[in-house]
DNA sequence: TGACCTGTATGTATCGTTCTACGTATAACC
DNA sequence: GGTTATACGTAGAACGATACATACAGGTCA
């Protein structure tokens, strides 16, 4: 403060820095201990209104902003990571909506890291997501295996969404119940009269423990509605790179099927690309159904009846379970969503 | 580390927690001191071969990871932040994929933030990247006016993609050549017998410093061919919610325009989708044209010509030119990239 | 009156790094 | 052999917040 008798100090006076604006610039301004300006900014038990209204005067005239990775060393970084696999399914928008809506009114800001659907890449993401000390994590339809997220979720808390794993866990989830899907889509069909209906699905990676993806879940619906119904069931498989010709040899096949019903729209679209190009009418010579319901299936080109998931309800439930949990829940909670079908003209809709 | 003769210390001895490893557990561990192990891990000078070893060697077997927000504090975090207006818009995954390329062998992680379009996000997340010390910036097609960028860019390295800025600035811009674009969709059209023209765009925001969007200038690229070629301008203006009523009107009206020409994918298919649904045959009946050929362009249902301007180049070039810039660049760069038209059936291709 | 709360404010150790300044060998030069 | 570089390491002060322990009024109650 007075260094008026301390002429050979190194660097002490007229230092040129602009001079940050720290917790301790708003304390002195306010006239009060830093401390007292910290519990204001958390707003933590013990302030009197008075301290707040003249710490909160000071913040504002001097444009104070805390700094996320000082509180990140012994608090919260009021930071939420969000983890997607795949940045071009339209549908994860929905999803990160929802998220947004429910975290607007919080302190807390979430950050995305895609994944571009590599393990690799996820693993890195989510370590950095720990290594910045983020206080919460939401997986999106994440690609590793359980006992990985079981432990990520030891290290910080965790919700999953569009991931069903088995037993009860250390981490909440959030879905839609894709096995009531799958099998609406059958019944539903079904009810059409038709009785010749191929699931399309993408090839499952090499590991075994995949129980757990929507995928699955859809075709588990698909089998066991198909099942009831003592229809032949008939699944046709491709890796994200042939789409296009599986959905092609699908169409143009001798025993085409009355019906494809795809696990994703992505897919659906693809088929109807594949009709369209070969001369294929929808829905005459086939019907076409996704999952998902997302913006496309409208457009009157693709027309498509689909499942509608609402990807925003899945956002908002999953960052208020997460909140919920920064703030001290433990017991797991999931939460399922209903689905709906949306039929449209491409199966006669 | 002797609390031998200190009975009543709090809680000393024995703490059951897993004690979290350190900068100063590693430097323990190689038998070097703190500071040596922050040398290796910034890779800074002067360090010898044999301590990077052993200090690699002992990182490795502790499984350490520096917290990034310790390093934050005085250093550099290590994070970028990318800024996207839409996740909706497939275009922008591209991009995203072109950092990812870029960043991969680097120890930088990109994080992103999602506006949905709206200023007050906008502003709000590049103040959470600020305060989260991230050590630089990538906004893609920002809404903010330009000084409001200028004034980011004082406080981090910033590089903008798909906004065309007029004078020189103190950041860096990663651009298609949309003028060049909007003029070659134009003379194609012009170069099949066509005359009859019209631009379908977004209306613009009631803010006037908007000539810098990439919208702005496909349009005057359009103008400028237009006039050259003496024919009468058409422009038609839609808000985002009200897209799907504007493609209705123009591709029912009367006096119909023998093509239009959309300022994105996601306008035409939407254009395709109002023709479909009134019976209006592409391309016989009208030629739409669109830009940014995105995934969907390909699709059989839409074959929709577009141009094609390399998301993923641009976001290659602006994660390059964000780092050159952390690394200590002060002049602006500016790189531009030509787009390419990709000819489809809804031209007649 | 003294013991014990309760509500409010403060002082200070601490989090895990980086950075500046400095010390000590070893090599290089004349 | 003495000076001067150069390479390699270390000590210790920041960085900006939070958490914990404590201080101090004023009130309540035996």
């Amino acid at each position: 403060m007075d260094n008026t008798f301390a002429p050979p100090l190194k660097k002490s006076r007229a230092k040129p820095a602009p001079a940050r604006v720290t917790i301790r610039t708003v304390a002195e301004d306010a006239g009060v201990s830093v401390s007292a300006v910290s519990k204001v900014l958390r707003n933590a038990y013990g302030v009197s209104d008075g301290l707040r209204a003249r710490v909160m005067a000071s913040i504002e005239k001097l444009d104070y902003r805390p700094s996320a990775s000082a509180r990140g060393m012994r608090g919260q970084s009021y930071t939420l990571g969000v983890l997607l696999t795949d940045i071009r399914n339209v549908f994860f928008a929905e999803i990160m909506e929802g998220i947004n809506d429910t975290l607007a009114p919080t302190p807390y800001q979430p950050l995305l890291g895609v994944s571009q659907l590599r393990r690799r890449v996820e693993r890195s993401l989510v370590d950095a997501i720990i290594d910045r000390q983020m206080d919460g994590l939401i997986l999106v339809a994440p690609r590793m295996p359980l006992p990985e997220i079981e432990d990520v979720a030891k290290r910080l808390p965790t919700v999953v969404i569009g991931s069903h794993p088995a037993g009860t866990s250390r981490f909440d989830t959030v879905n839609n119940d894709d096995i009531l899907g799958g099998e609406a889509v059958v019944d539903y069909l079904n009810g059409l009269g038709l009785r010749r209906i191929t699931f399309f699905t993408l090839t499952e990676p090499d590991d075994d423990d995949d129980e757990n993806t929507v995928m699955m879940h859809r075709e588990r619906g698909y089998v066991s509605a198909m099942t009831r119904l003592g229809l032949d069931v008939n699944i046709e498989r491709a890796a994200h790179d042939t789409v296009a010709e599986a959905a092609r040899r699908l169409v143009a096949s001798k025993d085409r099927p009355e019906a494809i019903f795809c696990w994703g729209d992505a897919w659906a679209l693809r088929v109807i690309s594949a009709a369209t190009d070969l001369g294929v009418r929808i829905p005459q010579d086939i019907r076409v159904v996704g999952y998902d319901n997302n913006q496309y299936c409208e457009l009157a080109q693709n027309s498509l009846t689909s499942v509608d998931q609402s990807g925003r309800e899945l956002g908002k439930q999953a960052a208020r379970l997460l909140i919920e949990r920064i703030e001290g829940r433990r017991e797991p909670y999931h939460f399922t969503v209903t689905p709906s079908l949306i039929v449209r003209n491409s199966t006669g809709g």
